[in-house]
DNA sequence: TTGTATGCGTTATCAG
DNA sequence: CTGATAACGCATACAA
């Protein structure tokens, strides 16, 4: 009842062709609907194809017509809400055009990066979604680019490429998010990102991912603007998990003139700055102010709600897929930009003791 | 500098042949490392192939070998971090061994899931790994058997498939939990699932999701093992979003004898209880209890801190692959079961009022 | 050990 | 409008 055909291989268009008394060109013409078929001889093929539950194998169409109908996507890590949204954004819009989405998870590793970006112009995908690991080092996708495939960068840009992107502003939004806490007396403001660089040190706004520069572009300028001098201990990189980010607020604390707020690149090292700062015996935002440059569900109904920056994280994912799906028609797609926005909840406050 | 051959066609075994001097097959081959192929000729292939910076078209060895090297993975939503930390687990693990995920959404709805299973079939994946939308209906999942590939049930599992799986029994959990309440007071205790059912209420402890029968069967039995009757209008379904939510518990709190405890089936409808509950200025667990059939990071910082269920769900996933991987060898792959943990946080309490 | 010839399932070309 | 026939790029049985 089930299978009407358990054993039998998949039909073939020469079996569809045989059984409808047609040539195979025949056949496959009637069944792609493109060339020239006469009614009668299409409906006997698509009949036989009925009855054969005749499938074509998308293996052997895409190797003469070199495409592949799938889009490969490179994120860091889906188990971050961030890509997540993001991926699901590109999914159902690829899928909705008719397209497949291989993923590839990079840990944010240029050498899983590279691989991936092999992995799939081997593959023959129809077009590379990358959020990129390093801005700096991006020889690896010219590759992309060389196979002519469309490339199109996620959230994380990098000129040199040359390639189209889709981003969001967040520059403004932290700023915004800065120049409230400066009004609220706060002077020593931390900066604390995920972000696996080199030096872990602050050496400039310029990082090796745009999005995380972008967020330091805001907050300097506020703090510029404002006439309060940048500390570069006071923003720091690699707090990559509880611990991590547990000895980096250490270390912090111990300071002579220690931070009065904390803004956390993204929603994961939020959560990891709020969890070490309660261990820690910490009150937010009564001893120290805590914003998030990335919003998530939770910050809702977590204690506190968290203050953080609202990225149209989906429509980024949506808006990338779509130019994809319009480069490989051989259409134009402009680079776009989104607006994020700050998002006021009760993580954040007056400093309690001005210290200078 | 960076592309050497920016305009040229990708190489082909025949280029390398050609330029080594040697035979196609012999370059194919020394390039794929089977056969035998002498020391010298090898080399000659393979510098060869270094000059032209040769890659072989996956699509065309895939053509042949009849195996494409990717896995395909149909869920509900990686948004849901249930299933992205899954997603991840599969990745990582399938990348390993040299294998692409393709990933496809359902939205927990079967069409999708059904053109999900032919385009994966149509794409020649060597294996289909799935969280069932429904185990009722399954039908379409014996193409992917019928097809000889194979098939692992990612946490939800329908017997009538005879397919390998990988779940998670949370039945001695939700008991768990369950007793607890009851020792604390509780006789009045609600179920709230996302699950999308047509009878939105009760009937009966099969529903058309394994995992959220598991949560079912472990809730009742300590009920009736404390000789609590289960009340369906406490057992509700398609919590959706959060006003779908919200007007579940309305509905519930207009009860003569209204609920004094929630489950909630998964961490989404956790946030969603937890947010419609605050809304009507209920306190937890002073005035209800919550408990979580599932955990996530933020479970540690919410308001309140909240006790739920923690799933190993990222060993899920690599075990649903591995399994899938055995598969596809032509091993033996175990059906498995991971066992999930109580944790104990802050969102339950003693009954405040007691009503009966 | 090496090369030749054929097949995988489509689409595309080009006579009829 | 139709049907042989040749690609696509690789693997492989078979012959040398």
């Amino acid at each position: 009842m089930i299978g009407s055909n358990s054993i039998r291989r998949p039909a073939t268009v020469a079996d569809v062709a045989r059984r409808a008394g047609v040539g195979k060109s025949t056949a496959s013409r009637a069944l792609g609907g493109y060339g020239a078929v006469s009614e009668e001889v299409r409906n006997r093929v698509l009949s036989a194809a009925e009855e054969l539950d005749y499938r074509p194998n998308e293996l052997a169409r895409s190797m003469n017509t070199g495409r592949s109908h799938s889009i490969g996507v490179i994120v860091g890590d889906v188990e971050n809400p961030y890509f997540s949204v993001a991926l699901r954004g590109i999914s159902d819009t690829a899928r909705a055009a008719g397209y497949d989405v291989i993923l590839a998870n990079t840990s944010e590793r240029l050498t899983e990066e590279r691989d991936a970006v092999r992995f799939f112009l081997d593959k023959r995908v129809d077009a590379v979604i990358v959020a990129l690991a390093s801005n700096y080092d991006t020889e690896h996708l010219h590759a992309v680019l060389d196979a002519s495939r469309p490339l199109v960068l996620l959230d994380r840009q990098a000129d040199e490429l040359g390639a189209v992107g889709v981003r969001v502003r967040i520059a403004p939004a932290a700023a915004q998010a800065t120049e409230m806490l400066v009004n609220l007396g706060h002077q020593r403001i931390a900066f604390i990102s995920a972000l696996k660089t080199d030096g872990d040190r602050f050496s400039g706004v310029e990082t090796a991912v745009s999005s995380v520069s972008d967020r330091l572009s805001g907050l300097i300028g506020a703090l510029q603007a404002n006439g309060i001098a940048i500390d570069p201990d006071l923003i720091r990189y690699l707090a990559i998990g509880e611990t991590e980010t547990g000895a980096i607020i250490d270390e912090m604390l111990r300071m002579a003139d220690p931070p009065t707020a904390m803004l956390a690149s993204d929603a994961t090292v939020a959560l990891n700055v709020l969890i070490a700062l309660r261990a820690r015996g910490l009150r937010v935002p009564q001893d120290i102010s805590v914003i998030a440059f990335d919003d998530s569900p939770w910050a809702r109904i977590s204690d506190p709600p968290l203050t953080g920056i609202t990225h149209p994280i989906y429509d980024v994912g949506v808006a990338t897929a779509k130019a994809a799906l319009r480069l490989i028609e051989g259409l134009a797609a402009p680079s776009q930009e989104f607006d994020a926005v700050l998002t006021i909840r009760e993580s954040h406050g007056e400093v309690r003791a001005s210290t200078g």
